[in-house]
DNA sequence: ATGTCGAGCAAAGCTCGA
């Protein structure tokens, strides 16, 4: 069972990026993040003339998740994260699928720092890791897919250097994930590629960062011990990032036994 | 400090978010 995370960057406007990767990569499940579109401009239609199964949490402008799955319809368990019914934007979704059960996520960016954006981050990291010690209780196989906007180490960056001040590198950015992990996950792309430097999963538009390898890894599937003991493979397809008006990350996944 | 990309608003270039 192959589970894919791809933050597509607005659906619509990459629709065809996404097509084509479904098509040659065909994860039977597919984590979708940044969509960028509400719940009527979601593409249903040409994702299940692929094969796929949809379900999806949009927004206007902004944010905006689903989940994609090829052997029947995804059994919705979560449309949000609990912890503040007063947050409105579309970030999580939460599903069973095949017996196992997978969300999609799209952590909060946090920039600039300081300020409330950094704050909501923060908050966000804490609400997720008061739910996730709660799937991780129930005993089930549980994945936690997403784009975190979290680099946990600096192994996990080309050079850290101009990024200093920004929100995916900030000590309590790194110390939340550290404490989410250590809750009992498997960290599925560093399991499968222990030496440094692991597989980039983004980078960014400016300065030509694709062109030079100027990656990081904030993409990551979190894997509970029922997941994490059938894990057989990862990797990202970082082909994708070097397409024609590519997103600016690559689709990250996992191979479950 | 800067850089790129794309959408919205509203009619072209600015603003926003990433």
């Amino acid at each position: 069972m192959r589970i894919a995370t791809f933050n597509i960057n607005g659906i619509n406007t990459r629709l065809a990026n996404l097509l084509a990767w479904l098509e040659s990569a065909r994860p039977d499940v597919a984590c979708l993040q940044e969509l960028k579109a509400t719940d009527a401009q979601f593409p249903a239609a040409a994702i299940r003339a692929l094969g796929y199964h949809a379900v999806w949490k949009g927004e206007s402008r902004w944010n905006g998740v689903a989940i994609l799955a090829r052997d029947g319809e995804p059994v919705v368990t979560r449309r949000s994260l609990p912890g503040d019914p007063g947050d409105a934007q579309s970030r999580y979704l939460e599903a069973a699928v095949d017996g196992v059960l997978i969300a999609s996520l799209y952590l909060p960016n946090g920039n600039p720092q300081p300020g409330p954006k950094f704050d909501y981050k923060l908050a966000w990291m804490e609400r997720l890791n008061a739910h996730a010690a709660d799937l991780l209780a129930s005993g089930a196989p549980v994945v936690l897919a997403g784009d975190y906007n979290v680099v946990p180490t600096e192994a996990d960056i080309y050079n850290s250097r101009s990024w200093k001040k920004n929100a995916l590198l900030q000590p309590e950015s790194r110390a939340a994930f550290a404490r989410l992990v250590a809750q009992g996950w498997t960290d599925a792309l560093r399991e499968r590629y222990p030496a440094d430097p692991p597989p980039w999963t983004f980078w960014q538009y400016f300065r030509e960062a694709w062109e030079r390898d100027a990656g990081m890894r904030i993409d990551h599937l979190l894997l509970s011990p029922a997941a994490a003991k059938r894990l057989t493979d990862a990797g990202v397809d970082r082909e994708v990032r070097g397409r024609e008006r590519a997103s600016d990350h690559a689709p990250t996944w996992i191979e479950l036994d």
